[in-house]
DNA sequence: TCAAAAGTGTTCACCGTACACCCATGG
DNA sequence: CCATGGGTGTACGGTGAACACTTTTGA
């Protein structure tokens, strides 16, 4: 296997970001109108180039906090896009990343600027390149990554209700799930502390508020326990 | 986002490969030993460069090709690299591939030519740059998909016993798996032709053979089956 | 008093797991 | 005849899935 440093082709290197949140009972993703060619006009994920000094890491959380003003979110790789053709003006591969955020947390001003829109899954446009094949590759991802790990709870503001948390999950997974099985398998994970408090806005009886506990689930994982939905 | 074309910085785009076999209850790798610098002489895994007009899907599998002399192989991506560190000698950043093969059809010529050797997993040495934490991820990768798809198969000759078979997913999980079960498991999932032919090399009484039966597992899929181990 | 969502238990079928003995054969 | 690995069944506890009624309260 020959592999010379000298001579070997130099290619642009992307990452795009596939930027989930959570409102109405629905998965959302977060879509740009591109402003610049090719496809000016056209839907597609947010994204950007690798620099010179960063990972890929660090250029999807860049990309991130430049269109949503949150730092510190749930990111992780999917899949590298390498097809020579999938950019017609220069040759570039694409690094996939998911993000899953706090609808609620995001920047409007910042969102607007950059002309992106919160597009609920059902009702995602024609995208540019492969972007809807690194949408599809995303949600796989995010349905096996949320069987096994805590990880919804980021799409959730800090406090939520049980019917939030189900409905995550049946947008996730997308199929109804009995919500008398899901509290009992909730229940019995013994990560959740139930508040006093009530959310009164989403009906007349109110329903309680829970946290999610980091600290005990990683205690739990600690002595072997593992997440599983 | 202004994703502007001109002035953006290329980068050199490798593809690694774990490459899988399975002999003697063993899980193996192929590993090279670098007959270039940087780090020649060290252990490494077995890769090259993305060239113009190929994916790295392309690129994957010619380097198997021109190690092993085989074609059509099972091959997957891992992950993609990027530590602006990760190659001293300029910034590369890496596709990683997992291959399973059926370490019997390899070409041996080739292998040697290639100073590449089978290492049992316990065995690995140190390998050179992020190739080491490649591995690790390649292994859980492989111990998700042969829980969830019959691509254990791959790693095995088409005649196979019960046995190997068993022995085979303890390796892959690294722990022992109770007979009996493992046995009527796999017999529910009635994927297996059990053919007449004993295979006499393992035991005196002899083992009885079985063949992977595509056809059938392809339509259960069909009709909603799913392969769970 | 009624509409709308919240909350809660039981039953049953199936699955995973633990566990031990006989079989066939070559030497 | 014996050593070696091959092959097989049962019992039990736990899990997943189906299923319906009562509670609360604001309007």
């Amino acid at each position: 296997m020959i592999n010379s440093y000298q001579g070997q082709t130099q290619i642009l290197v992307a990452v795009d970001c596939i930027i989930f949140g959570f409102h109405n009972d629905e998965l959302k993703l977060l879509l740009v109108k591109r402003d610049f060619e090719p496809e000016k006009g056209k839907w597609s994920l947010v994204g950007g180039f690798l620099q010179p000094n960063e990972t890929s890491d660090d250029a999807a959380n860049r990309v991130l906090l430049q269109l949503t003003g949150l730092d510190d979110v749930y990111m992780r790789q999917v899949n590298t896009f390498t097809d020579p053709n999938r950019d017609p003006v220069e040759r570039t591969i694409s690094i996939a990343y998911y993000a899953l955020i706090n609808l609620e947390d995001h920047n409007e001003e910042l969102r607007k600027k950059n002309s992106a829109h919160w597009v609920a899954l059902a009702d995602v446009p024609e995208l540019i390149f492969d972007h809807a094949e690194m949408v599809k590759m995303a949600i796989k991802e995010i349905q096996y990554k949320t069987s096994i790990q805590p990880v919804g709870f980021e799409l959730l503001p800090p406090k939520f209700t049980m019917r939030q948390l189900q409905k995550l999950y049946e947008a996730i997974y997308q199929e109804d799930i009995d919500k008398r099985n899901f509290t009992k398998k909730i229940n019995k994970l013994d990560i959740l502390v139930k508040l006093e408090e009530k959310d009164m806005s989403s009906s007349r009886k109110g329903s309680f508020l829970f946290e999610f506990d980091k600290e005990k689930y990683e205690a739990k994982v600690q002595n072997g326990f593992s997440f599983k939905l």
